[in-house]
This record gives C-alpha cells, sequence and structure tokens, in this order.
DNA sequence: AATGAATGAGGATTCATTCAT
DNA sequence: AATGAATGAATCCTCATTCAT
C-alpha cells in the first residue's frame, strides 16, 4: 500500500561477500594478537564497515572467532583429504608427500589459528569443540590411514597406528607455533626444512621393518 | 566481658612469603584463564591480599607473569640438566630416562605456562625472550648435548643435532597443550604413555645405525 | 492500559550539541575544584550522559580540558579585538574602554580558567601551549597596539609598548585570582570596582606626556 | 627491672631538623608539581625517609603543605618588614627599594608557593586562610603604610592607599607567576627587570602630584 | 542493511594513610 | 622515633555490545 514500490536499497554494497571480508580481517587480527587483545573496532576498521555493522553478520565476538575458525581451516583439511585420496604410490613415499603438504599448512594462517585456539580453548570450549570436530578428526582419520596403508602393505612394521598420528604431526605442531610465537624473538635458529626432512627420515626408519631397515622410501 | 576482646591484627607482616604466595596464585589462575582473562583482583584475593599489596611486589601484572614463569620453570630445568649431567650408561637408555623425565614435566604447572607464554609471546615480547633464556636454550643444549653423545659413541647414526631437538621435543609439546588445552574438550582419547613410548621406539630405531636396526636400547 | 505503555527511548542521539554540553559541565567542574580533583564521572553525570560518552568526544581528561580552554577563551579573545577594531576616539579613552571589557571578562568563565592554566602549566605544557597561542598572544599584541596608537598619536609619552602591556594586564590577572581564589577565604575586602578606577588613573597618568600632565583622558 | 637501663637510641639521627628537611623537600616537590600532582612517597624520598615518618611529623598532605607555606614565607616577609621598618629617605626612594626587595621574592621558593596557594585555594581553605593571614595581611599592610606615608609627606597626590595596594603589586604577581608557569611553555619573552622598571615610573609618575609631574623619584 | 551514538561493566593502577614491629 | 608492609578508596580508561535512526 505504501507509495514507494521501488525498493531501492539506501546503501552501496550490500555485497553478500561482507562476512568473507570481515572473517579475513579478523583472522589477520586475530593471528597477531589473540584473542582478547584484538578489538572489534579495529576489525570493522580494518574491513571498512562501522562496529555495528560486525554485528549484523556475527552474534558476538566468539561467533566471529568461530567463522574465522571454519572457514581457515576447512579448505586446508579439503585439500589434505583430496590430495591423499586418489595417491597410489608406495606409502612411504605418500607420508613424504602428506608431510610437504602439511609443511606447506605452516605457511597459511591455520598456524596462526591453531595457537589461538589453543590459547583460549579454556575460555572458549565451543572454540576447542569446533577445532575438535573440524580439523582433528579429520587430520586424524587421515594420518591413521595412512600408516594403517603402510602396515598392511608390509611397508611398515606393525605398530598401533593411533599412537602414530601425534608422532607425525608433533613436529608440524612445534614448527608451527615456532614461527608464530617465539621465533621472532628468541635468538635460537631454527631451519625447518632441515628439520622436516629429518623428520622425514627418523619417522620412516623408525616405522621400517626390521629387515628392510637399509632400505629408504 | 566485653564480647569484641579479640584484637586480632587486621593483617599480617609476612614480606619473605607474601611473593612467593602471590606467584602461586598467578600461577593457578593464569594456567587456568590466560593472561587476559585473569584478573589482579582474583590473584589478589587467592592469595589473601588485598589488590594494592601485588603492586608491593610486583610492578604491573606482566612483572607477575614474568616471575610466574621464572619460578615455575627453573627447578624443573635444574632438575633436568642434573639429573643428566652424571649419567653414564648408554646413550639409548639415557634418552630413554630424559624423556621419561620431561614426562613427569607434563604434569608439572610448567606444561601449563608454556602455554600461556606460547599464547602471549606475541604481546609480550619479554616473556617471550625470558622463555627462551631460561628454558628453551638450556633445553636445546641439554638434548642436543644427548644426541651428540649418542654419535660420538657410536650408538646413534650420524645426524645432525641441532636437527633432532625438535624431534625429540615435539611430541611432548603436543602432550601438554593437549593435556591443557584440547583434551577436556574434545572426544578423541589420547593414551600419552602410549604415545611416548612409541615414541622412544621410533626415535631410537630411527637413529640407529642400519647395521644396529635389530638392537634396541 | 497497560501501565508501562511508556516505550521512552534510553537515550537521546545528540552528537551536535554533546560537546558543547559536556565541555560546559567541565568547565564548571575544572573552575570549581581544580584539574585534578574534578572527576570524569562527575564531568558526565553533569552532562547528564555515562562516562564512557565522554570518550566519545574527548581523547583524555586532557584534551578535555584543552576543549574548554578554547572554547571558553576564543569568544572573549574575538570579542575584545572587535570592540577595538573600529575604535576611533581618543587613545586614553579607548584605553579605558579597554579596561572595562576586561572588566568584564573577570565575571566570565574564563577568570576561572587562568587559574586552573596557571595551576597546570607544569603539568600539562599542551596547556599552557594553548593558552599562549589562543589568548596570550593575542592580547598581548592587541594591548601593544593601543599604547603604540597613543604614543603616535602623541597622546602619551614615548615607552616601549611591550613592556606596558604587563603593566595594564596585571591589575586584571590579580583581581580575576583574587575572586577565584583568596577572596572567600581571606577577611581582607578589595573593592574591584575602585581598583580598577585607581588603575586607570594612575596608569594614564603615568603615560601622559610631562606638558600634559594636568589633562585627563 | 628490665637490664637493659641505658636507654640507646634505636635509630641514628634524631635530628631535630627532620621536619625542616621533610618541608624542604615538600617544597621543592609541590613547586614543581602542584598539590596533587607531588606524592608523599617523593617527599618522603628526597628527604632520605620513609613514607611513614612524614607522619610522624605531619598529620597529612595538607599539613604537610601549610608548614611548607609557614617556613617559606614567613622569613621573607620578616626580611620586607625589617627593612622598611627603618627607612627615612624619600617615599619614592621607599618604593623603589621595596620594589627592588619584592623583585627579589620573585626569585625565591615564596614565588611557586604563592602559585600553589591560588590553585588550591578552592579544595584547601584552610590554606587560603594561612596565606591570608602570614602573608596578604602584613604584606598589606606594609604597602599601604608606604603609600600613606607618602600622602602624609606630600610626596604622592591624594588617594586612596588601600586601592594602591593591589597597583602596586600586581605586576609582581604577573611576573612571578609567569616564571613559574607561563615562561617555559611560551615563545613570548617578557624582560622582568625592564617591566618591573617601567612599573616604578609610570606608578611613580601616576601617584606624583600634578604640580610635581616632572620630577621623578 | 548500515551505522553513529551511547553505555554498562569492568579492570589496572595509584596513593594517602594506617598498622605492626 | 622509625619504618616496612599492607590496604581502602578512589579514578581513569577500555571495549563489547546495544540502540535509534
Amino acid at each position: 500500500m505504501t507509495p514507494t514500490s521501488t525498493p531501492r536499497p539506501r546503501w552501496q554494497r550490500r555485497s553478500e561477500d561482507r562476512p568473507a571480508e570481515l572473517v579475513a580481517a579478523a583472522l589477520a587480527l586475530f593471528a597477531e594478537r589473540g584473542f582478547a587483545r584484538t578489538r572489534l573496532a579495529d576489525v570493522a576498521a580494518r574491513a571498512h564497515v562501522s562496529k555495528a555493522t560486525v554485528y549484523v553478520y556475527f552474534a558476538n565476538k566468539e561467533r566471529l572467532f568461530e567463522a574465522v575458525v571454519r572457514e581457515t581451516v576447512t579448505p586446508n583439511v579439503d585439500r589434505a583429504e583430496a590430495l591423499i585420496r586418489g595417491y597410489d604410490g608406495s606409502t612411504p613415499a605418500l607420508l613424504r608427500t602428506l608431510l610437504l603438504l602439511f609443511d606447506g599448512l605452516l605457511d597459511s594462517p591455520m598456524a596462526a589459528v591453531l595457537k589461538v585456539v589453543l590459547a583460549e580453548a579454556g575460555n572458549f570450549p565451543e572454540l576447542a569443540r569446533v577445532w575438535g570436530e573440524l580439523v582433528l578428526q579429520r587430520m586424524f582419520a587421515l594420518v591413521q590411514g595412512v600408516i594403517a596403508r603402510g602396515i598392511e602393505r608390509k611397508e611398515f612394521r606393525v605398530v598401533n597406528p593411533a599412537e602414530m598420528v601425534p608422532l607425525v604431526m608433533s613436529p608440524l605442531l612445534l614448527l608451527g607455533l615456532w614461527k608464530h610465537s617465539l621465533a621472532p624473538h628468541v635468538p635460537v635458529v631454527l631451519d625447518r626444512h632441515a628439520v622436516l626432512a629429518a623428520h622425514a627420515d627418523v619417522l620412516l626408519r623408525g616405522l621400517a621393518r626390521p629387515e628392510d631397515a637399509h632400505v629408504q622410501g
């Protein structure tokens, strides 16, 4: 009944990518300063919107962080799964490929997000839950599958694959945290690629069947 | 007959113990809630003093945290160094002993402090520096020394000891963070001692000289 | 019929007027209690806003004070300059007019602000700078110009105009401080207008050319 | 009955000049930072005693300030009175001498104390009272007496001596405040001695009897 | 949908003052 | 008399969040 039948929007950019822009801004700041010290005002400024606009898309700071986690993490894990899925070479080679892939993740924002999740898990259990569901479980299954494959194919000695997952992953965790936390402030130098090469070596030797000890994947 | 006959002093003078009590209170709270969400008021309450008393001993929240780091960390590292110093068995056995010792540290407050340091390193570089100096460098030297000893004594194959240090330590980092961050919130179960046992196995096999591949320390 | 039928908004949006209202509130309190003893909470209350609103408009207490100085002082100096500008009578008469104008300022908040600026100059150099720029230099030039005019027109004997400025102004300073500082607490009585009349007399006689000594402006 | 019958003092310096040392320390700090921003802790440190010791001698901060005012001011006023008392030259010469004396006071701590008293009069009326009693009334009487003397001796024209006092004193007030408040922060330069010379000139000409207008004291 | 304006609920820090020794 | 230790009472400022437009 209103005469203004032309629903002309009052704002220029009604872009659907607002949320993505906000998430990107938030990611950068959370990574740099952590959760508590990141101000929503800064996130808004970085995304060129007003503070209030953040609340149009996210109920509160925590939900915004959750979105950051989801967006940051999912594509990476997807990629890892895809890359592994169709692999048909030897398992040692597969494991090396996998480590290489993870090495790449260390340069992605995922490493920074991980740091924040670990730090804030106590304060925001929901966050830990999301991470567990979106990343941990999938990654865990993935790595565990690779180990099991190696055992099945007699390429690895018989071990409990579940126990191996942390061993495979932990150097990556260490390197990721190192990069984002201590490296800038501590004089110790860590050659990431050398460490990862050593990791692959030690791991594959450690997994090799005694009778294959002289062989390297 | 006067009922208000107990002229109990309003406060006690305990300058010897106060700092330690404050550090203990702060440690508990920092570990539980992180740096930002810990209120000095709570630290004070937990130590049974007034807020202002905290400032008698520590210039500000950050210095209090530094004190927590120092006090928490130093004795543990001292112990590790002492335990290793006089060891004269085989290096594989020594490495196992060392891992056992570190395993014990996972139950100490040090693991919790580590989490907070990693989280706040960006905001308080001084803290990262302190940690680097007090823990990292000493621990690094310690582990590196053990590896070098093994190589010298022909118990390990020839590797770059510096690159091995992160590999030796990283599962402990993972388990420590797991315990204090994710474990309570994620359904995945991790059998710490099984993982560490697997770690020792894989590590020692991975370090073994090819011709000794059948032997286990 | 519902008794709670008045959905009166919790606050109003009045960004045009707020700063002026805050400055007015702050002026009153600074004048009464000085800078240090004025609480932002009281300023806010007096302006009927919350504490935080003060910070929407002023970065901190000092900037608020600066705004008070600017707003209080500028119009008065403008007025003085305007009044003098088009004057075309004799210089002695002009000087008397000027003193009358300044006499009026003693009743304005400017006198109170002056007191606070003098008191806080040491702590907030920026404030002294602002005052110097906004008031001192302009007033100085103004008075100096009047003296120079009198000399040029042979109405005053030849003196250094710059040295006369403090002499012209100082009784006003004294009377202003008297009013706002000591008068309420000290039994000595000072008849302001009599003093100013005497000031004009002495000053003009003191400036008169010897041969005109019997004449009075 | 106690065997320690020798009442040996437990503290080294039981000096009677403790209060004076405290007053001196307080004076320096009050002058520099004003009342509110001077911390008792700093006063104590400057006097090489503990904070609590201040309270042995002064009931609170305000009383300490009162002591500062008394000690600082009394000797100066005494000196002024003494110097004037026996004077037997001409009154114009006496007035010039008096101004010279006051000029000297501008370099004494009295000028700084004056600034603080003016600033804090509103908050601490007692302070204004003390100043009024100790300084104002005596100075007032003193100057008024000189003016009256000049009139009596036909050296000055007939004026109301009470009204002249502020005129005589105000340039000194201005110069004192200038020195301690604005001078350090404002680019305007004020030649103190030139101003005072001009003051004496204008004042004496302004007070001269018309028939003596050509004469200068 | 977008935002400028406003605010509630803290939270760190300061400092005069008091107490126990 | 002297003081180290302790504290109560502020007070500034911050920031996530909400409201009115």
